[in-house]
DNA sequence: TTGAAAGCGATACCAT
DNA sequence: ATGGTATCGCTTTCAA
């Protein structure tokens, strides 16, 4: 009752001593592999240990054991459903696997990703799972594999989702492909004239996914405009501004815009309305990613669906795998067009 | 390169060594408090764990110092937006103050609940922060605050989010008030006629909000039809089902549909919609939370604004505030009606 | 099978 | 200010 009593934890030894065993069969009895203790004593253990409502210290144990129970996350936003989704599908493979996840967010900056790296190094995590989207070719990119090959060299693993360019295990989304067949069903529905709203380019996930979008489109002979693209943070209120400037810079003849995910995409929606535009009737809508909102906004929103759920269960499940030698470490997981209202469709001439 | 070549971390003893300096040098120079070191020594130091690529193990300096620097967090679901933007504002504070967040789903069970404070606490971290919505009075509550009461007794600090009913520090967010005051704001609007869904009302969170509303119809003579309150999942599938439960069962005359979230509320919309009825002009739809989606949904929804990142920074603040005896360790955070386009209002006859 | 004792990697007290 | 060393709580040889 009186928070000043403050009670040090129950140890090892405590439930060793009310057992009346040793510390090393207390120990074995509780958290060793091999049952190689006495039916007696190991009940004892138990219900010693169950009496003072004790609990091992995982610390402890990890400085004993020389390894710990645990796997660190790094996404750019943990609000951001994109993330949060990953984050879902490694907490509960962990949970699964009995490691407990540490979350940190990068906030999709390359320095801070990089000081991360640096400090969870010191969890001694068995894993590290970067999702956060990392940007090409930055000044970090090179201490930052520096820092992970160490980590690897110690025994730890990293696991990229979605990055491509570090000789690491990754959990590969195929944005490129994803928007190439985006834009190659849009071109189908008889639209011809595009523009979008990308993120920093410097951020790997943005440019594929316009790569592949331009790409698809340059297939079928249609070019974007370049006044056309415009680029805002990878966020709602992004894809709002990016909506508003396409505005004021005229959007002509567009019949659809293009956003690099879907988040973006409704903001850029909102973007439309307050201009007195209405997406879907308008101007077409397309996004990246199917979170789970976009089936209920309106008009429904057109997008390349990601497993994101199992793109986080994948990742960890990569990592725990025994690594063969000569393995193939890539995981791809599929995308897909899902088309809805939108787009609906330019009319045969 | 070798991946086989598993080289054991660089420890403080291969620091100190390199620097030549003592093993207690070393410490005072890396992680002391008191700058008790002789300046060159600890550039020495410095160089050498820099050289080294020396990252304390926080373990070990955990074991030593008898003190972790870890957050635990028990949300319900991660991927659900009322719950990251929670994480969001913890893992804010948290990095903040120099300490690691673990995570932890509860899936809004009661019994996996107790179980992972339990696992937890083997953690030995400094807080324990539960947003997971609680039901009342279920059998694990004597335990979970057993357990909760053992932590504290050890140092730790345990904190409810909404929760009101156990004996700890707790953000109080006024559910039963926000209701109310948004039903008082309805009825303002000429509303008289309400059906609502609610999740399961085991769920303090659910069943504060259903009163707060209710006592609200109930202070203006209004009651709601018991056949037009339905419960449902706390999620988009729930509210979904629930307006399809609503207009399977007769919506007769009632004009406004209140869930107990916002997500509950967006799925309700779309339910209507696949009925035919066009949520905001056939009949208003008012939620809970203001996730940050509600915006951009058409209607945009009516709801009660709570300000969610703030309180996980709250949670995690008041968990590290030195408790004053007698202090009062409720954090009350403020709720506001926000009218959107989802509640029009009854024009007066 | 069981227990004694030597670590694991760091901290902090106690002399010097 | 610096270094030697006991200690933190647990695991794991090594003998018995």
């Amino acid at each position: 009752m009186n928070a000043k009593v403050r009670t040090p934890s129950v140890t090892l030894n405590a439930v060793a001593k009310e057992a009346g065993v040793s510390l090393a069969t207390a120990s074995r009895a509780l958290n060793g592999s091999s049952r190689t203790v006495n039916d007696e004593y190991r009940e004892r253990v138990l219900a010693a240990a169950a009496k003072l409502n004790y609990t091992t210290n995982l610390s402890a144990q990890a400085v004993a054991r020389g390894t710990t129970t645990s796997v660190a996350l790094l996404v750019g936003d943990i609000a951001d459903p994109y993330f949060s989704s990953i984050a879902a599908g490694v907490v509960q493979g962990s949970e699964e696997a009995g490691l407990i996840v540490t979350m940190s967010v990068t906030q999709r900056d390359p320095a801070r990703e990089l000081s991360l790296v640096r400090a969870l190094r010191g969890q001694r995590p068995r894993v590290i799972i970067l999702a956060g989207s990392r940007t090409s070719n930055g000044p970090e990119e090179t201490e930052l594999r520096a820092e992970l090959e160490a980590f690897e060299a110690n025994g730890g693993r990293a696991v990229f989702v979605s990055q491509h360019e570090l000789p690491f295990d990754t959990v590969r989304i195929d944005n490129y492909g994803g928007a190439r067949a985006l834009a190659t069903e849009l071109v189908s529905l008889g639209y011809t004239r595009f523009a979008a709203i990308t993120g920093d380019i410097g951020l790997l996930t943005a440019s594929d996914r316009l790569a592949g979008f331009t790409d698809g489109l340059g297939a079928h002979g249609i070019t974007i405009n370049p006044a056309h693209i415009v680029v805002g943070d990878f966020t709602r209120d992004g894809g709002f501004d990016g909506a508003v400037q396409l505005v004021e810079r005229g959007l002509d003849d567009v019949e659809l815009i293009f956003a690099v995910n879907d988040v973006m995409a409704i903001g850029a929606m909102s973007g439309l309305r307050a201009n007195g535009i209405e997406p879907g009737s308008d101007i077409a809508v397309a996004g990246f990613d199917d979170i789970e909102t976009v089936r209920d906004v309106t008009p429904s929103l057109t997008t390349v669906a990601i497993p994101l759920v199992e793109v986080g269960q994948s990742a960890l499940a990569v990592a725990l795998r025994e690594r063969e030698p000569g393995e193939e470490r890539d995981v791809a997981v599929a995308t897909s067009v899902v088309l809805r209202a939108s787009t609906p469709g330019i009319p045969a001439r």
